[in-house]
DNA sequence: CTGAAAGCGCTTACAG
DNA sequence: CTGAAAGCGCTTACAG
C-alpha cells in the first residue's frame, strides 16, 4: 500500500496526500478528512525509507555504546541508560539503532553505518576520553550528542552527571561520620567519569585539610570482580571507610571485605555511586550517590532531536545533579 | 559522494558501478580495479535508504524485546541476549534496531515500525506465550523469528532452550544429594519458560515417585524482588531444598534465606536457571543450570537471515542445550 | 562486459 | 487549495 494507492482510493493527486501525511497547513479540511479515511481504513504507513531519501527525515537516531562485551554485561547502568534512550525515543516516534563498539577493528562498520544515510544523528556514552570514535563521528558531519563530556572539544553537545560534585558529597559523608582512613576505588583514568570522581574525592580531603595519600587510591575499571580486587589491594592499608566510585565496584568491594572477615559498617564504611535499583538490596544496603540515569538517557534523546530540527542551533551543555542516598553500608554518625 | 559521482570519477557508468559495489561477476577485472580504487579513495558508502527502496535490502532487522521497563533493567539476561544479537550482526553486516515494547498503548507504534519498510525482518524474545504482538508480527508479512518457542503456531522458526530438561537435571541434582522437601519457585505460567521449568520441576519428582505438593510451589516474575518474597512464603514448608526457576530469583531466595537465619547450602540447598556471570559470586557460589544465553541470540540472527535469504525456506526450530554446573549451594552429597 | 532507462515510494518547488 | 513533474540514490531488466 502506497501513496499513489491511497491517492486513487480517494480521489486526489499523491501530492495531496502526502500533504495531509505530513498535517501541511495547505489542504481543505474536506480533503483532509476524506484522505485521512482512506489511510485508516487501510492502515497505511508511509515507507520510511523514501521517506528518507526524498526528504532527508525518517525519525532514526543511532546510539553508540563503546565498550567491550564484558562491561555491557555487568554494568546495568548500560541496561538503564539504553532504557532511557528507548523510552524518550517512543515518545517522539523515533527508532534507535544500537550499536556496540567492539574491538578496534569494528571502527570501519562504524564509519558505514554513520555514512549510510539511514540516521540522522548519533548519541554516543561512554567514551574514552578524547575516543577516536569521536573524531569519525565528527566527520560524519551527523550532528551527535555525547553521554559525558569531552573537555577537549567546546563546541559540541554533551550530557553529563556533576561526577565531581557527586564525589566529593561521598566522601564529604564519610568525613562527617568521623571516618579519616578513607580508601577510594576509581574507574577507569582513561574515562572522564573514572577522572572526575577522583577529582571528587580528593577535593573533599583537602577541604579538611587531608592529604590525599597515593597509597590510599586504585585504579579500576568499573566492575564487580575489579572492585573486589581493588579492596584487596587496599584492605592492608587498614582503611575504615572506602568510597568506590561505582555502585558495581562497591558490591566488589563488599565481597573482600567480608572475606577478610571485616564488617560493614563498624570496621569499614562503604558508599557507592549510581544508586543501582540493586543497591537497595546489598547486605548491607548501600549507601550511594545517586545519578539519574534514565534521565540521562532521555535528555540526550531531546537534545539530539533539537539539534536535528535546528541544525543552526547552538550546542548545549547539560549537567545534571546527584544525590546523596544514605542506607546503612556507613553506619550513623552517632555509632562513631 | 553517490553513485553519479564515482562513475564520473573513474569514466564509466553509474550501472557499473552498482556492479562493482554488489560484487557482479559480470565485470572485468580491470574496470572492477579502476573503480574500487576511486571507491576506496572518496571512502564511499553506499546510501542504504536508497538502496532499500531500489533492491528492498538494507541489511537492517529489528529486535524487539516485549518487556516493562522494570524486567528490563533487573535481568542481565536481557544485556547478554542483545549482545549475542549485536554481535551476530556485526559480523553479518547487518544494523539492529532495537525495541521495547512498553505497555499495551504502545501497541500501534510496533505496528508502525513493522510497516515502516526499513526492517527487513524481526527478532522477538520473551513473548507472553500466545501474545498479540505475535499476531500482528504474522499480518506484518515481515520474516521473523522467536527467542522461546510458542506452541500455538507451527509454522514459524524459533530458538529456544531445553528448559525442561534443565529444569529436570537441576531438580534431579538435588534429588540425588537427598533432599526430598524441594519447593520451586516458579516464573510467571504466561510465559512458557516459566511453564517449561515448572514442567521439568515436577517431572523430576514424579520420576521418583514423589507427588508435586502444591503448597511447593510459588509462581513468581524472574525478578529479585520476586523471588525473596516468594521464598519467604515458601520457608514455613520446611524445605531442604529450592529450585529458582531463574539466578536473578535465586538471589532473591538466598537473601529470604539469608534474612530468616538459616544457612545454604546446610539448611537450604538452592540451584538457580541461567548461570549469569554473577551467580559465581553470590554467597555461597550459585549451583545452577547454564543456559548459552549469547549463543540464542546469535542463533536467531543466523536464523533470521536465512529467512531474508531464502523467503521459501521451511522454518527452522532450534532448541539449544543447557548443561547443569555445580558450586556450592547444594552442598556435596558427601555431606548428606 | 557495459550503458541508457525505468522504477522503488516518497517530497516539494512550481504553476495554476 | 491542488496537481503534474522532477528528483532523492540506488538497482536491474533490457539491449547491444
Amino acid at each position: 500500500m502506497n501513496l499513489e494507492q491511497i491517492a486513487k482510493l480517494s480521489g486526489v493527486s499523491r501530492s495531496t496526500v502526502s500533504r495531509v501525511i505530513n498535517n501541511s497547513p495547505q489542504v481543505s479540511e474536506a480533503t483532509r478528512e476524506k484522505v485521512l479515511q482512506v489511510v485508516r481504513r487501510v492502515n497505511y504507513e508511509p515507507n520510511a525509507a523514501a521517506r528518507r531519501l526524498a526528504a532527508g527525515r525518517a525519525n532514526v537516531i543511532g546510539l553508540v555504546i563503546p565498550t567491550g562485551v564484558s562491561t555491557l554485561f555487568a554494568d546495568p547502568y548500560f541496561s538503564i541508560l539504553i532504557q532511557g534512550v528507548l523510552s524518550a525515543c517512543n515518545l517522539r516516534s523515533y527508532s534507535v539503532m544500537l550499536w556496540l563498539a567492539e574491538p578496534e577493528q569494528e571502527r570501519q562498520q562504524f564509519r558505514t553505518m554513520l555514512h549510510c544515510g539511514l540516521l540522522e544523528g548519533v548519541i554516543t556514552a561512554s567514551m574514552l576520553s578524547n575516543d577516536t570514535l569521536i573524531q569519525t563521528l565528527a566527520e560524519s558531519q551527523l550532528p551527535y550528542v555525547l553521554v559525558g563530556r569531552d573537555p577537549t572539544r567546546s563546541t559540541i553537545s554533551y550530557v553529563d552527571v556533576d561526577n565531581i560534585s557527586g564525589a566529593r558529597e561521598a566522601v564529604r559523608h564519610l568525613l562527617r561520620l568521623g571516618r579519616r582512613r578513607i580508601v577510594t576505588i576509581t574507574g577507569p583514568q582513561s574515562m572522564l567519569a573514572g577522572v572526575d570522581r577522583l577529582a571528587g574525592y580528593t577535593a573533599a580531603l583537602r577541604e579538611r585539610g587531608l592529604l590525599p595519600d597515593q597509597d590510599f587510591i586504585v585504579e579500576s575499571d568499573f566492575s564487580e570482580a575489579g572492585g573486589y580486587l581493588a579492596m584487596r589491594q587496599l584492605l592492608p592499608r587498614q582503611p575504615d571507610a572506602v568510597f568506590a566510585a561505582s555502585d558495581v565496584m562497591a558490591l566488589g568491594a563488599l565481597r573482600a571485605i567480608r572475606e577478610a572477615g571485616l564488617r560493614v559498617p563498624e570496621n569499614i564504611a562503604v558508599v557507592g555511586f549510581d544508586d543501582l535499583p540493586q543497591s537497595t538490596r546489598t547486605d548491607p544496603p548501600l549507601t550511594t550517590i545517586r545519578q539519574p540515569i534514565q534521565r540521562t538517557g532521555a535528555m540526550a534523546v531531546e537534545m539530539l532531536i533539537e539539534l536535528i530540527e535546528y541544525p543552526n542551533g547552538i550546542p548545549h551543555r547539560v549537567v545534571l545533579p546527584t544525590e546523596l542516598v544514605v542506607r546503612t553500608s556507613c553506619g550513623s554518625s552517632l555509632k562513631n
